[in-house]
DNA sequence: GACAACCTGACC
DNA sequence: GGTCAGGTTGTC
């Protein structure tokens, strides 16, 4: 899906949106929207007054409701100013006094549900996440780190642990890191923890700057495909040599997900 | 921790 | 026909 760099790239394109009116809502597949449909006409007629991001979760401030959209794999959210029909496996239209959004989701994995304000703090999946992978500080990320004696890819795949990070970003890091996929996260070093930190805060900078991955489907707020996959050094390069050693990109499933690696860059001790 | 589930599509 | 895919959740 969309990681932390997508959806804050989204986050900003969507900015023209902030201070217009939902005017009326066009829901062609309900199962997305919780509750329901029902609840997403109930904003009809509220003015959007902010959008933020809590690692891949959005937030649509409507006032009293909020609006969470969540991305899963596939989800895509595109502003129409003017004319042009919707994206493909658009699932959703938002009509605001001036412009319109698209959702769309060709695996439908995404999801929306409006909260009341006052239950956000309860709230199931934000209440979970843990801080922001984007400027968490290194205090609290390796106080994070050192307390767990699981993987680093299940780890920092864990959104309750850090927020923001998905299967990209989580090899493209540990590999500017030099840090092997399986390693006990409690094994670094302070020099290991701090240079995963940074390896972190550089490649979703990067990512940002360069408008996110598009590696299939992934579009931004403008319905363009982003450019960092240009600068993937290991996500689907697998049998590929390392970019830095040449020694070919080892693949193998750990915590469930696919991950490329530099069996001899990355190297457990 | 492993695996299946939720979906559709691309590729071999 | 099979495999794989940016996520999350629920089951053993």
């Amino acid at each position: 899906m969309p990681e932390l760099p997508e959806v804050e790239t989204i986050r900003r394109d969507l900015a023209p949106l902030i201070g217009q009116r939902l005017k009326g809502v066009i829901v062609r597949l309900s199962k997305l929207v919780r509750p329901g449909p029902g609840a997403l006409k109930s904003l009809v007629g509220q003015d959007l007054q902010e959008i933020s991001r809590r690692g891949k979760l959005l937030l649509l401030d409507f006032g009293e409701r909020v609006l969470l959209v969540h991305l899963g794999l596939t989800g895509a959210l595109v502003l129409q100013r003017g004319q042009g029909g919707p994206p493909p496996h658009t699932h959703l239209t938002l009509q605001f006094t001036r412009d319109r959004l698209f959702y769309a989701d060709l695996r439908q994995f995404g999801w929306l549900e409006v909260v009341p304000r006052e239950d956000l703090p309860r709230h199931r999946f934000y209440a979970s996440l843990g801080p922001d992978a984007l400027g968490v500080s290194y205090q609290e990320f390796s106080h994070r780190l050192r307390a767990s004696g699981r993987r680093l890819k299940a780890l920092l795949l864990d959104q309750k642990v850090l927020a923001g990070l998905g299967n990209i970003y989580v090899d493209e890091s540990l590999f500017r890191a030099g840090l092997h996929p399986e390693r006990p996260a409690n094994t670094l070093s302070p020099e290991e923890l701090k240079r995963l930190h940074e390896a972190i805060q550089e490649v979703l900078q990067r990512a940002l700057e360069l408008r996110g991955s598009s590696v299939r489907n992934y579009v931004d707020g403008r319905g363009e495909a982003g450019a960092f996959q240009e600068e993937h050094l290991v996500y689907g390069r697998r049998g590929n040599p390392c970019p830095r050693c040449g020694t070919p990109l080892a693949y193998k499933v750990v915590a469930g997900r696919g991950t490329t690696f530099c069996p001899r860059c990355q190297h457990l001790p």
